[in-house]
DNA sequence: CTTATAAATGTTATATTATTACATAATGTT
DNA sequence: AACATTATGTAATAATATAACATTTATAAG
């Protein structure tokens, strides 16, 4: 586990609760599982979201509405996010590929313009829902 | 502009308006912009919505919550997407770079894992927003 | 240690986005 | 015509997210 010095107390709480989690959790589902630590509206919710967002401790999974913890250790402002979303089970990794971001991070467009952030969601089947 | 032979009565109405549109259109302000077509309720919108995703003709910029008419004639069904977004202005265009299509189509994940389908969201400043 | 500033919290209300449920109508296929 | 599929209409409600305002806590200077 990792330092959580600068972190409030809300933002512990909510990290925690994210960390453990092994699948994406939504804002609501949050809250309902905060409820007994104290934070009862759900604009404590999403504030602690938006700073854990903003410090890369957490990544919101856009397409789902839904955040995990940051699963890339390197990955302290998240402004390269590449994810596998499986459409049958839900399950989400983040894809730490080095490749894949240095191409997509270098990335240039047809008019010349380079861009600061990015993210992409992959979608498949993951390994246990293709062969079952 | 391309042939509609199967579009319904709402769908062509919803479609027609997000094409003329020359920014992402979120559902509610289609919702409002077709009211005096006859269509009176979100669901009515988003069954039209839904339906258009599903067959390429539309794009849901997921971090915006908004949809686009596809820019890509080639695009037919909606698998592989990439979008620029103005962090600034918030002008959205779909890309189009046959490399960048290529290499993501193809990605491989660490575990060998391949996917049918991706959305990737690009984010900068456009060369307006640059220059002022 | 006091003052100033920024960051976080607590609380209520409300806005925005999206779906459930059910009845009906239009369209396409055999 | 009979059947299946797709789309529509309508009402209600669920799920996601933000605005506004008052207060408290943490951080940084002086
Ligand atoms: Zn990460
Ligand atoms: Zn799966
Ligand atoms: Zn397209
Ligand atoms: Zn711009």
């Amino acid at each position: 586990m990792e330092k959580q010095y600068n972190l409030s107390k809300n933002q512990k709480i909510i990290l925690n609760l994210i960390v453990k989690s092994t699948e994406p959790l939504k804002a609501y589902s949050i809250l309902y599982n905060v409820q007994k630590k104290g934070i009862k509206a759900p604009l404590q919710v999403y504030r602690a979201l938006d700073k854990l967002v903003e410090i890369g401790k957490i990544h919101k999974i856009e397409s789902r509405n839904a955040f995990i913890a940051c699963q890339n250790s390197s990955c302290q402002i998240s402004k390269a996010t590449a994810f596998s979303i499986c459409e049958s089970c839900e399950k989400v990794s983040e894809i730490s590929n080095s490749k894949l971001s240095k191409y997509l991070s270098n990335f240039t467009d047809e008019a010349g313009m380079k861009y600061n952030k990015y993210n992409l969601e992959f979608f498949g089947l993951c390994k246990k829902c293709k062969t079952s």
